[in-house]
DNA sequence: CCAAAAGTGTTCAGGCTACACCCATGT
DNA sequence: ACATGGGTGTAGCCTGAACACTTTTGG
């Protein structure tokens, strides 16, 4: 009872969009392919499925495999399967999303790239493949969910502040927002912490830390709380 | 330089969660299998994916091998990877998610299935491999985007009445919705156009007959309006 | 004329938007 | 003392929710 179906089979890839926000600028984290093909040209992190592993599972290997990262918010964003996206043979590629705190993780090439590097959207160059596709799609996907869903605080530190969080939605979402706006409805849900501690970074008024409870934001779904900014 | 990565490789399949309205109730396609594994157990349509289409392709091609069913609304759901999704090799598979309208559509058994029945959502039995699963993500998909894309007509005849839309969306959404209220706000979108007919279907006022208007929908998201009932 | 579903407006409360000044700090 | 960003409150408007009766038809 272990024959395999008959039929003829593509190859089955993983590739990941990954988002960081170092304060100023949101970030796509890119390798310079060290393998043919698209040798020395810029691509997503990834790369091939084992049969013994899940999809979920392979993203994350190969994320650390290749930048080094562990420990990021990771999750199924789209397949691509269009019959000549790769030069050579059939591959569909199922592409994840994930954000990261850039300056708490190392980011170093490892196998299969040269180099592994942040990039501003703003200088992100032709891409492999069909990965800038694909980066567009997470690109849609972070904008349509920080609005939806509490996960822009993956992309900050564990404490931040809400000038901070402001810049991310700002940065993000591409307008201006206003200051009391912002701060009066991001406050009422109730989901931030305040500590007793400050930041303090210039010469200025030092501002509040917070963070983000997670505990409570699975309670008020439950209960049909719906964020949104 | 056609050599092929040498990598294992697994299957890959597409599965399509198919659902249909027939006036009173939200309703699933599935087929009984005709071949093993699973043969005689209920299932989502859908097969392997041949190297030269591609998977919307090979949805497509599927549903109507299988159902008879052409000309549907049919988008990508969620890729389904767990390792022993089927008991004999891996698989891993597309699913995809269709909306179509019952009574146009003929749904016969075909290839590979040896009858296909719709299923009202209370009476659906337990699925082969991993589809209940499948189908549970693809009622949330719908249940999401109802209220945020104006996916419903796709559920609906070409010409329908503002009583019918709001009974499907009562249906799918689970609640019971105040009839002024929706009528108010549907109508004040503009994307519905009243026709020269009623429907009359009992001992009682006929009901002003309707058609969706697609490229009005198309131009106002374009000025960034946004859908949501 | 009766039963059944279609169609129609108003009121109230809560949330969103717009908007300007004081506060705490470093140099 | 001054420059820099952090922090605060209110008023008008608009939108969403609640709610009851009249209209048109078939039998």
């Amino acid at each position: 009872m272990s024959f395999t179906y008959e039929y003829p089979r593509g190859a089955l890839t993983v590739d990941c969009v990954v988002f960081g926000f170092d304060g100023g600028e949101l970030k796509i984290l890119l390798i310079q392919r060290g393998i043919a093909p698209f040798k020395g040209e810029w691509a997503l992190p990834g790369g091939f499925v084992s049969p013994d592993e899940s999809l979920d599972e392979a993203a994350l290997r190969e994320l650390e495999e290749e930048t080094g990262l562990r420990n990021v918010f990771l999750e199924q964003l789209y397949t691509f399967g269009a019959v000549n996206r790769d030069p050579r043979e059939r591959v569909v590629s199922v592409a994840y999303f994930a954000l990261v705190q850039p300056d708490e993780h190392t980011t170093e090439a490892q196998t299969d790239a040269d180099d592994a590097r942040w990039f501003q959207i703003s200088e992100i160059p032709e891409l492999a493949f069909d990965h800038s596709e694909i980066l567009k799609t997470g690109l849609k996907r972070l904008r349509g969910k920080l609005r939806y869903e509490p996960i822009g605080f993956e992309l900050l530190p564990e404490k931040f502040t809400l000038p901070q969080l402001q810049r991310l939605y700002e940065s993000v979402l591409g307008n201006e927002l206003d200051k009391r706006n912002f701060r009066k409805k991001v406050l009422s849900f109730g989901l931030l912490i305040p500590l007793d501690e400050k930041r303090r970074e210039g010469p200025h008024r030092p501002a509040q830390l917070y963070r983000f409870d997670p505990a409570r934001y699975e309670a008020l779904k439950n209960e049909g709380f719906l964020f949104e900014i």
